[in-house]
DNA sequence: ACAATAGGGTACGACCCGTACCCTATAAGG
DNA sequence: CCTTATAGGGTACGGGTCGTACCCTATTGT
Protein backbone atom coordinates (compact mmCIF):
# COMPACT_ATOMS: atom_id res chain seq x y z
CA UNK A 1 0.00 0.00 0.00
CA UNK A 2 2.53 2.68 -1.54
CA UNK A 3 0.37 6.33 -1.64
CA UNK A 4 1.02 7.80 -4.92
CA UNK A 5 0.24 11.18 -7.01
CA UNK A 6 -3.05 13.18 -5.14
CA UNK A 7 -2.97 11.72 -2.27
CA UNK A 8 0.90 11.59 -1.00
CA UNK A 9 0.56 15.03 -2.32
CA UNK A 10 -1.85 15.81 0.12
CA UNK A 11 -0.13 13.80 2.88
CA UNK A 12 3.11 16.11 2.07
CA UNK A 13 1.48 19.32 2.14
CA UNK A 14 -0.25 18.66 5.25
CA UNK A 15 2.84 17.49 6.52
CA UNK A 16 4.54 20.80 5.40
CA UNK A 17 1.80 22.75 6.67
CA UNK A 18 2.01 21.24 10.31
CA UNK A 19 5.96 22.23 10.32
CA UNK A 20 4.69 25.54 9.43
CA UNK A 21 2.39 25.85 11.92
CA UNK A 22 4.63 24.06 14.58
CA UNK A 23 7.92 25.92 14.07
CA UNK A 24 7.67 28.26 11.11
CA UNK A 25 8.67 28.81 8.01
CA UNK A 26 12.32 28.48 9.17
CA UNK A 27 11.94 25.88 10.85
CA UNK A 28 10.05 23.58 8.27
CA UNK A 29 12.94 21.79 6.82
CA UNK A 30 12.93 19.43 3.90
CA UNK A 31 13.63 16.16 5.92
CA UNK A 32 11.48 17.11 8.52
CA UNK A 33 8.32 17.41 6.27
CA UNK A 34 9.92 13.95 4.15
CA UNK A 35 9.45 12.60 7.48
CA UNK A 36 6.64 13.65 8.80
CA UNK A 37 4.77 12.81 5.43
CA UNK A 38 6.27 9.34 5.69
CA UNK A 39 8.01 9.57 2.99
CA UNK A 40 11.53 10.98 1.66
CA UNK A 41 12.52 13.87 -0.46
CA UNK A 42 12.90 12.66 -3.57
CA UNK A 43 8.85 12.95 -3.89
CA UNK A 44 9.15 16.38 -2.84
CA UNK A 45 11.58 17.73 -5.17
CA UNK A 46 9.78 16.38 -8.13
CA UNK A 47 6.62 18.12 -7.05
CA UNK A 48 8.06 21.07 -5.61
CA UNK A 49 11.40 22.96 -7.15
CA UNK A 50 12.61 24.92 -3.71
CA UNK A 51 12.26 24.93 -0.20
CA UNK A 52 10.23 28.03 -0.65
CA UNK A 53 8.08 26.85 -3.43
CA UNK A 54 6.86 24.14 -0.67
CA UNK A 55 6.63 26.72 1.95
CA UNK A 56 4.28 28.48 -0.30
CA UNK A 57 1.89 25.51 -1.47
CA UNK A 58 2.51 24.46 2.14
CA UNK A 59 0.87 28.06 3.67
CA UNK A 60 -2.26 28.04 0.77
CA UNK A 61 -3.34 25.11 2.64
CA UNK A 62 -3.48 27.03 5.92
CA UNK A 63 -5.14 30.50 5.24
CA UNK A 64 -8.34 30.14 3.21
CA UNK A 65 -9.75 32.51 5.46
CA UNK A 66 -12.64 34.51 3.98
CA UNK A 67 -13.47 38.05 4.71
CA UNK A 68 -16.75 39.46 5.88
CA UNK A 69 -17.91 42.85 5.10
CA UNK A 70 -18.21 45.43 8.03
CA UNK A 71 -21.34 47.38 7.84
CA UNK A 72 -21.11 49.67 10.97
CA UNK A 73 -22.81 52.61 8.99
CA UNK A 74 -20.24 54.75 9.14
CA UNK A 75 -16.68 55.02 7.14
CA UNK A 76 -14.60 55.54 10.31
CA UNK A 77 -16.66 52.51 11.49
CA UNK A 78 -16.22 50.05 9.05
CA UNK A 79 -12.61 51.27 8.09
CA UNK A 80 -11.35 50.51 12.01
CA UNK A 81 -13.17 47.51 11.68
CA UNK A 82 -11.71 46.52 7.92
CA UNK A 83 -8.11 47.53 9.93
CA UNK A 84 -8.42 45.43 13.66
CA UNK A 85 -9.51 42.21 11.27
CA UNK A 86 -6.38 42.85 8.68
CA UNK A 87 -4.33 43.36 12.29
CA UNK A 88 -5.56 40.24 13.88
CA UNK A 89 -4.88 37.98 10.73
CA UNK A 90 -1.41 39.67 10.93
CA UNK A 91 -0.18 39.02 13.95
CA UNK A 92 -2.08 35.29 14.37
CA UNK A 93 -0.08 32.80 13.88
CA UNK A 94 -0.81 32.62 10.34
CA UNK A 95 0.48 35.93 9.86
CA UNK A 96 3.64 35.09 11.94
CA UNK A 97 4.22 32.52 8.95
CA UNK A 98 2.62 34.17 6.53
CA UNK A 99 5.12 37.47 7.26
CA UNK A 100 8.29 35.07 7.44
CA UNK A 101 7.76 33.61 3.91
CA UNK A 102 7.57 37.18 2.24
CA UNK A 103 10.38 37.83 4.22
CA UNK A 104 12.52 34.83 2.88
CA UNK A 105 10.60 35.49 -0.70
CA UNK A 106 11.88 39.02 -0.42
CA UNK A 107 14.38 38.71 -3.42
CA UNK A 108 12.21 35.67 -5.53
CA UNK A 109 10.14 37.54 -7.76
CA UNK A 110 8.24 33.93 -8.58
CA UNK A 111 7.44 33.37 -5.08
CA UNK A 112 6.17 37.22 -4.51
CA UNK A 113 3.47 36.58 -7.32
CA UNK A 114 2.58 33.63 -5.82
CA UNK A 115 2.09 34.77 -2.42
CA UNK A 116 -0.18 37.61 -3.62
CA UNK A 117 -3.27 35.48 -3.90
CA UNK A 118 -2.62 33.94 -0.03
CA UNK A 119 -2.13 37.41 1.04
CA UNK A 120 -5.72 37.89 0.73
CA UNK A 121 -4.48 40.95 -0.90
CA UNK A 122 -7.31 40.48 -3.85
CA UNK A 123 -10.05 39.96 -1.35
CA UNK A 124 -8.49 42.86 0.87
CA UNK A 125 -8.70 45.30 -1.61
CA UNK A 126 -12.17 44.73 -2.86
CA UNK A 127 -13.43 45.09 0.49
CA UNK A 128 -12.13 48.13 1.18
CA UNK A 129 -13.36 49.53 -1.95
CA UNK A 130 -16.88 48.51 -1.28
CA UNK A 131 -16.76 50.54 1.97
CA UNK A 132 -15.71 53.33 0.25
CA UNK A 133 -18.78 52.77 -2.15
CA UNK A 134 -21.04 52.34 0.15
CA UNK A 135 -20.09 55.56 2.30
CA UNK A 136 -19.94 57.22 -1.29
CA UNK A 137 -23.69 56.17 -1.30
CA UNK A 138 -24.44 57.59 1.85
CA UNK A 139 -23.12 61.10 0.76
CA UNK A 140 -19.79 60.26 3.33
CA UNK A 141 -17.47 60.44 0.54
CA UNK A 142 -17.11 62.41 -2.41
CA UNK A 143 -16.95 59.49 -5.64
CA UNK A 144 -13.36 60.70 -6.93
CA UNK A 145 -12.48 58.95 -3.35
CA UNK A 146 -13.35 55.31 -4.64
CA UNK A 147 -10.31 54.79 -6.20
CA UNK A 148 -7.82 51.85 -5.44
CA UNK A 149 -5.09 53.26 -4.19
CA UNK A 150 -6.80 55.04 -1.72
CA UNK A 151 -8.19 51.83 -0.35
CA UNK A 152 -5.04 50.04 -0.74
CA UNK A 153 -3.24 52.72 1.80
CA UNK A 154 -4.09 51.69 5.12
CA UNK A 155 -3.47 48.10 4.51
CA UNK A 156 -0.19 49.42 3.00
CA UNK A 157 0.50 51.83 6.06
CA UNK A 158 -0.40 48.55 8.43
CA UNK A 159 1.80 46.54 6.76
CA UNK A 160 4.75 48.90 6.64
CA UNK A 161 4.33 49.35 10.52
CA UNK A 162 4.79 45.40 10.85
CA UNK A 163 7.72 45.72 8.75
CA UNK A 164 9.64 48.92 10.39
CA UNK A 165 8.61 47.61 13.94
CA UNK A 166 9.25 44.38 14.94
CA UNK A 167 6.50 44.11 16.74
CA UNK A 168 4.07 40.95 17.41
CA UNK A 169 1.14 43.06 16.85
CA UNK A 170 0.43 46.65 16.37
CA UNK A 171 -1.37 48.46 18.89
CA UNK A 172 -5.02 49.95 18.50
CA UNK A 173 -4.41 53.50 18.87
CA UNK A 174 -2.18 52.79 15.73
CA UNK A 175 -4.51 51.50 13.74
CA UNK A 176 -7.32 54.72 14.90
CA UNK A 177 -4.35 57.02 14.11
CA UNK A 178 -4.14 55.45 10.67
CA UNK A 179 -8.07 55.91 10.34
CA UNK A 180 -8.27 59.33 11.36
CA UNK A 181 -4.95 61.13 10.55
CA UNK A 182 -4.52 59.40 7.44
CA UNK A 183 -7.66 57.09 5.76
CA UNK A 184 -10.71 59.98 6.72
CA UNK A 185 -8.66 63.05 5.94
CA UNK A 186 -7.20 61.23 2.55
CA UNK A 187 -11.30 60.46 1.84
CA UNK A 188 -13.05 63.13 3.41
CA UNK A 189 -10.63 66.55 3.09
CA UNK A 190 -9.84 68.01 6.73
CA UNK A 191 -12.60 69.78 8.67
CA UNK B 1 52.43 43.60 13.87
CA UNK B 2 49.20 41.93 14.88
CA UNK B 3 46.30 43.98 14.42
CA UNK B 4 43.53 44.84 17.84
CA UNK B 5 41.11 46.56 18.80
CA UNK B 6 40.33 49.57 17.02
CA UNK B 7 42.18 48.54 13.94
CA UNK B 8 41.28 45.33 14.08
CA UNK B 9 37.30 46.13 13.95
CA UNK B 10 37.86 48.19 11.43
CA UNK B 11 39.35 46.09 8.85
CA UNK B 12 36.59 43.72 9.84
CA UNK B 13 33.96 45.95 8.76
CA UNK B 14 35.48 47.24 5.41
CA UNK B 15 35.19 43.23 4.83
CA UNK B 16 31.96 42.71 5.14
CA UNK B 17 31.22 45.99 3.33
CA UNK B 18 32.57 44.88 0.33
CA UNK B 19 31.77 41.56 1.08
CA UNK B 20 28.08 43.37 0.79
CA UNK B 21 28.95 45.33 -2.16
CA UNK B 22 30.36 42.24 -4.31
CA UNK B 23 27.97 39.40 -3.30
CA UNK B 24 24.68 41.17 -1.07
CA UNK B 25 23.93 39.71 2.36
CA UNK B 26 23.15 36.04 0.97
CA UNK B 27 26.54 36.15 -0.06
CA UNK B 28 28.52 37.42 3.03
CA UNK B 29 29.28 34.44 4.80
CA UNK B 30 31.35 34.96 8.03
CA UNK B 31 34.21 33.13 6.37
CA UNK B 32 34.77 34.99 3.62
CA UNK B 33 34.62 38.04 5.75
CA UNK B 34 36.83 36.60 8.08
CA UNK B 35 39.75 35.65 5.11
CA UNK B 36 38.95 38.83 3.66
CA UNK B 37 39.87 40.83 6.53
CA UNK B 38 43.11 38.47 7.40
CA UNK B 39 41.58 37.33 10.59
CA UNK B 40 39.50 34.44 11.75
CA UNK B 41 36.18 33.86 12.88
CA UNK B 42 37.08 33.94 16.43
CA UNK B 43 37.98 37.85 16.26
CA UNK B 44 34.22 38.53 14.52
CA UNK B 45 32.09 36.50 16.97
CA UNK B 46 33.65 38.20 19.60
CA UNK B 47 32.33 41.09 18.79
CA UNK B 48 29.29 40.45 17.15
CA UNK B 49 27.21 37.45 18.08
CA UNK B 50 25.01 37.17 14.79
CA UNK B 51 26.41 37.38 11.46
CA UNK B 52 22.97 39.36 10.97
CA UNK B 53 24.45 41.97 13.39
CA UNK B 54 27.63 41.94 11.24
CA UNK B 55 25.71 42.76 8.40
CA UNK B 56 23.73 45.57 10.02
CA UNK B 57 27.30 47.07 11.35
CA UNK B 58 28.58 46.59 7.99
CA UNK B 59 25.72 47.85 6.34
CA UNK B 60 26.36 51.17 8.35
CA UNK B 61 29.82 51.60 7.06
CA UNK B 62 28.07 51.44 3.35
CA UNK B 63 25.44 54.06 3.66
CA UNK B 64 25.76 57.39 5.87
CA UNK B 65 24.66 59.44 2.36
CA UNK B 66 22.74 62.77 3.52
CA UNK B 67 19.41 63.50 1.87
CA UNK B 68 19.49 67.33 0.93
CA UNK B 69 16.65 69.18 1.09
CA UNK B 70 14.74 69.84 -2.20
CA UNK B 71 13.16 73.10 -2.82
CA UNK B 72 10.84 73.27 -6.51
CA UNK B 73 8.74 75.65 -4.69
CA UNK B 74 5.72 73.83 -4.92
CA UNK B 75 4.45 71.09 -2.42
CA UNK B 76 3.91 69.02 -5.38
CA UNK B 77 7.43 69.11 -6.98
CA UNK B 78 8.82 68.69 -3.36
CA UNK B 79 7.19 65.35 -2.76
CA UNK B 80 7.78 63.89 -6.07
CA UNK B 81 11.37 64.71 -5.78
CA UNK B 82 11.98 63.47 -2.24
CA UNK B 83 9.85 60.49 -3.59
CA UNK B 84 12.00 59.45 -6.92
CA UNK B 85 15.20 60.19 -4.52
CA UNK B 86 14.02 57.42 -2.40
CA UNK B 87 12.90 55.12 -5.41
CA UNK B 88 16.84 55.76 -6.71
CA UNK B 89 18.09 54.82 -2.82
CA UNK B 90 15.71 51.54 -2.61
CA UNK B 91 16.73 50.63 -6.49
CA UNK B 92 20.32 50.68 -5.93
CA UNK B 93 22.82 48.57 -5.13
CA UNK B 94 22.56 49.84 -1.42
CA UNK B 95 18.70 49.31 -1.83
CA UNK B 96 18.30 45.81 -2.83
CA UNK B 97 21.32 45.00 -0.03
CA UNK B 98 19.04 46.76 2.50
CA UNK B 99 16.19 44.85 1.49
CA UNK B 100 18.01 41.77 1.71
CA UNK B 101 18.71 42.63 5.34
CA UNK B 102 15.80 44.05 6.55
CA UNK B 103 14.17 40.91 5.53
CA UNK B 104 16.58 38.41 7.23
CA UNK B 105 16.17 40.53 10.64
CA UNK B 106 11.96 40.59 10.10
CA UNK B 107 11.75 38.50 12.92
CA UNK B 108 14.75 39.68 15.64
CA UNK B 109 13.58 43.41 17.07
CA UNK B 110 17.02 44.42 18.16
CA UNK B 111 17.92 44.11 14.99
CA UNK B 112 15.40 46.08 13.32
CA UNK B 113 15.56 48.99 15.95
CA UNK B 114 19.51 48.82 14.70
CA UNK B 115 18.18 49.28 10.92
CA UNK B 116 15.62 52.10 11.46
CA UNK B 117 18.93 54.60 11.42
CA UNK B 118 21.07 53.33 8.07
CA UNK B 119 17.59 53.17 6.53
CA UNK B 120 17.49 56.26 6.91
CA UNK B 121 14.23 56.22 8.31
CA UNK B 122 14.97 59.08 10.21
CA UNK B 123 16.31 61.71 8.21
CA UNK B 124 13.84 60.77 5.60
CA UNK B 125 10.74 62.07 8.22
CA UNK B 126 12.24 64.86 9.07
CA UNK B 127 12.93 65.81 4.93
CA UNK B 128 8.90 65.20 4.43
CA UNK B 129 8.22 67.20 7.95
CA UNK B 130 9.91 70.48 6.28
CA UNK B 131 8.83 70.09 2.75
CA UNK B 132 5.21 69.78 4.89
CA UNK B 133 6.36 73.13 7.16
CA UNK B 134 7.19 74.81 3.78
CA UNK B 135 4.27 73.90 2.32
CA UNK B 136 2.15 75.60 4.60
CA UNK B 137 4.39 78.46 5.29
CA UNK B 138 3.05 79.12 1.82
CA UNK B 139 -0.83 78.79 2.68
CA UNK B 140 -0.25 75.58 0.30
CA UNK B 141 -1.26 73.63 3.09
CA UNK B 142 -3.23 73.67 6.60
CA UNK B 143 -1.34 73.81 9.55
CA UNK B 144 -3.09 70.66 10.57
CA UNK B 145 -1.51 68.35 8.30
CA UNK B 146 1.64 68.65 8.92
CA UNK B 147 2.38 65.66 11.00
CA UNK B 148 4.49 63.00 11.52
CA UNK B 149 2.06 60.02 9.78
CA UNK B 150 1.30 62.21 7.04
CA UNK B 151 5.13 63.19 6.41
CA UNK B 152 5.57 59.53 6.92
CA UNK B 153 2.84 57.89 4.58
CA UNK B 154 4.33 58.21 1.12
CA UNK B 155 7.32 56.34 1.46
CA UNK B 156 5.48 53.86 4.06
CA UNK B 157 3.58 53.19 0.09
CA UNK B 158 6.64 53.16 -1.48
CA UNK B 159 7.84 50.73 0.86
CA UNK B 160 5.02 48.62 0.47
CA UNK B 161 4.96 49.07 -2.69
CA UNK B 162 8.67 47.01 -3.20
CA UNK B 163 7.38 44.47 -0.63
CA UNK B 164 4.29 43.49 -2.69
CA UNK B 165 5.71 43.62 -5.88
CA UNK B 166 9.24 42.05 -6.89
CA UNK B 167 10.06 44.71 -9.03
CA UNK B 168 13.65 46.23 -8.86
CA UNK B 169 12.57 49.38 -9.12
CA UNK B 170 9.12 51.31 -8.76
CA UNK B 171 8.16 52.79 -12.06
CA UNK B 172 7.80 57.18 -12.20
CA UNK B 173 3.44 56.40 -12.87
CA UNK B 174 3.36 54.86 -9.43
CA UNK B 175 5.66 57.59 -7.56
CA UNK B 176 3.17 60.42 -9.40
CA UNK B 177 0.20 58.38 -8.33
CA UNK B 178 1.55 58.13 -4.69
CA UNK B 179 1.59 61.78 -5.00
CA UNK B 180 -1.39 62.53 -6.85
CA UNK B 181 -3.97 60.47 -5.66
CA UNK B 182 -2.82 59.70 -1.76
CA UNK B 183 -0.46 62.32 -0.73
CA UNK B 184 -1.64 66.17 -2.00
CA UNK B 185 -5.56 65.03 -1.70
CA UNK B 186 -4.27 63.91 2.36
CA UNK B 187 -2.53 67.34 2.69
CA UNK B 188 -4.94 69.68 1.03
CA UNK B 189 -8.36 67.84 0.23
CA UNK B 190 -9.68 67.43 -3.07
CA UNK B 191 -10.18 69.81 -4.99
C1' DA C 1 60.24 40.47 33.41
C1' DC C 2 55.83 38.59 33.66
C1' DA C 3 51.00 37.81 33.69
C1' DA C 4 46.59 38.77 31.47
C1' DT C 5 44.43 39.57 27.28
C1' DA C 6 43.20 39.25 22.55
C1' DG C 7 44.45 37.32 17.76
C1' DG C 8 45.59 33.55 14.73
C1' DG C 9 45.13 28.86 13.03
C1' DT C 10 42.55 25.19 12.66
C1' DA C 11 39.45 21.78 13.30
C1' DC C 12 35.01 20.26 14.37
C1' DG C 13 29.94 19.29 15.29
C1' DA C 14 25.56 20.23 13.74
C1' DC C 15 22.48 21.44 10.40
C1' DC C 16 20.56 22.03 5.93
C1' DC C 17 19.87 21.90 0.91
C1' DG C 18 19.70 19.57 -3.23
C1' DT C 19 21.19 15.38 -5.94
C1' DA C 20 22.38 10.61 -7.07
C1' DC C 21 21.79 5.67 -6.96
C1' DC C 22 19.55 1.60 -6.44
C1' DC C 23 15.69 -1.18 -5.27
C1' DT C 24 10.62 -2.11 -5.22
C1' DA C 25 5.53 -1.45 -5.43
C1' DT C 26 2.10 -0.02 -8.49
C1' DA C 27 -0.39 1.10 -12.71
C1' DA C 28 -0.99 0.74 -17.52
C1' DG C 29 -0.82 -1.98 -21.77
C1' DG C 30 -0.35 -5.89 -24.64
C1' DC D 1 -2.02 -12.65 -17.06
C1' DC D 2 2.46 -11.00 -17.79
C1' DT D 3 5.55 -7.22 -18.92
C1' DT D 4 7.27 -2.77 -18.70
C1' DA D 5 7.46 2.02 -17.63
C1' DT D 6 6.76 5.02 -13.81
C1' DA D 7 6.99 6.85 -9.36
C1' DG D 8 8.06 5.99 -4.24
C1' DG D 9 11.25 4.50 -0.65
C1' DG D 10 15.75 4.21 1.48
C1' DT D 11 19.89 5.95 1.93
C1' DA D 12 23.97 8.19 1.31
C1' DC D 13 26.62 12.03 -0.06
C1' DG D 14 28.77 16.59 -1.61
C1' DG D 15 28.77 21.28 -0.69
C1' DG D 16 28.05 24.89 2.13
C1' DT D 17 27.21 27.48 6.46
C1' DC D 18 26.96 28.74 11.27
C1' DG D 19 28.77 28.87 15.63
C1' DT D 20 32.14 26.79 19.05
C1' DA D 21 36.35 24.79 21.00
C1' DC D 22 41.29 24.33 21.64
C1' DC D 23 45.72 25.54 21.62
C1' DC D 24 49.44 28.52 20.58
C1' DT D 25 51.50 33.25 20.21
C1' DA D 26 51.97 38.34 19.94
C1' DT D 27 50.99 42.42 22.51
C1' DT D 28 49.90 45.17 26.25
C1' DG D 29 50.30 46.93 30.70
C1' DT D 30 51.86 46.35 35.28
Amino acid sequence: MRRRGEELERAILDAAAQELRESGYAGMTMDRVAARAGTNKNAIYRRWPHRAALGVAAYRQLSDDVMPQPDTGTLRGDALELLRRANETWSSPHGVILRALLAAAADEPELLTLMRAPSGADTMDRAWLSVLERAAGRGEAPAAAVHQRVASTPIMLLRAEYATRGVPSVPDGILAEIVDEVFLPLVRGRA
